[in-house]
DNA sequence: CACCAGGCAAGTA
DNA sequence: TACTTGCATGGT
């Protein structure tokens, strides 16, 4: 099983090249595109962020002085504004009370201690605190979401019911624990599930239709 | 027009 | 534990 899930990922990465992730500047930017790309297509999730840039809030004292709904007026194209106002400001109240608003006081903290951390804030799920922990902080932990699941489920290296912590162990377990594979692997599945292994799937077009499973007639 | 996108929390049974 | 629902914009 090594194999194969480093083989999709070579293959992969001959047809996309190296994906060159997180697409942020800073890590507070990555952390406010994490939550802001919650069940969002990422273009949407583009025109907030240049909105937020704009306003100059795009930043930990930006987002601590601008009240809630004017955040929430400037990410709208994003979706969920006003939930996800709220949470990037709950987000900051955390950092400022855990860690004196320091990211790099936070990232200093060991793996799970700060993903509990994380797990603990409201608005921030699994998804969102491993990109946080991965793309943000270089921790080892390999983020899942709604593509890795298809991808895995699809290609049936994971049943249907697999959840996310089993997806995330089903990597973890078989892949080399290097930071980037682990970045550029969830990148690259970001990119095929987005272009064809969305809900609508293109399998004839798509690079990994050779590793489908054979189809049984029943 | 309907449907979906790089989730999560809260409510119900 | 296992579903269900609310949150909401912009692209196809």
């Amino acid at each position: 099983m090594k194999k194969s899930l480093l083989k999709i990922y070579k293959t992969l990465l001959k047809h996309f090249g190296y994906r060159n992730w997180w697409p942020a500047k800073t890590k507070i930017e990555i952390i406010i595109g994490a939550i802001l790309a919650q069940n969002t297509n990422w273009k949407n999730v583009e025109l907030a962020i240049s909105n937020l840039r704009e306003a100059k809030v795009l930043s930990y004292k930006g987002l601590q002085e601008t009240p809630v709904d004017q955040l929430a007026e400037l990410i709208r194209p994003s979706g969920y504004y006003n939930v996800k106002a709220q949470k990037l400001k709950t987000f900051v109240e955390f950092l400022s009370e855990e860690f004196s608003g320091s990211l790099m006081m936070m990232f200093r903290e060991e793996t799970s201690i700060l993903r509990d951390k994380l797990l603990s804030v409201k608005g921030i799920g699994p998804e969102t605190a491993d990109s946080i922990l991965l793309y943000a902080g270089q921790h080892l932990v390999f983020v899942s979401d709604l593509y890795t699941y298809r991808v895995m489920t699809r290609h049936k290296l994971l049943p249907e019911k697999a959840d996310y912590h089993q997806i995330q162990k089903f990597f973890q377990d078989n892949i080399p624990e290097d930071i980037d594979l682990y970045n550029d692997f969830h990148a690259q599945i970001v990119t095929v599930g987005a272009k064809y292994c969305n809900k609508t799937p293109k399998c004839e077009e798509c690079p990994l239709r050779e590793f489908l499973p054979i189809e049984q007639s029943e």
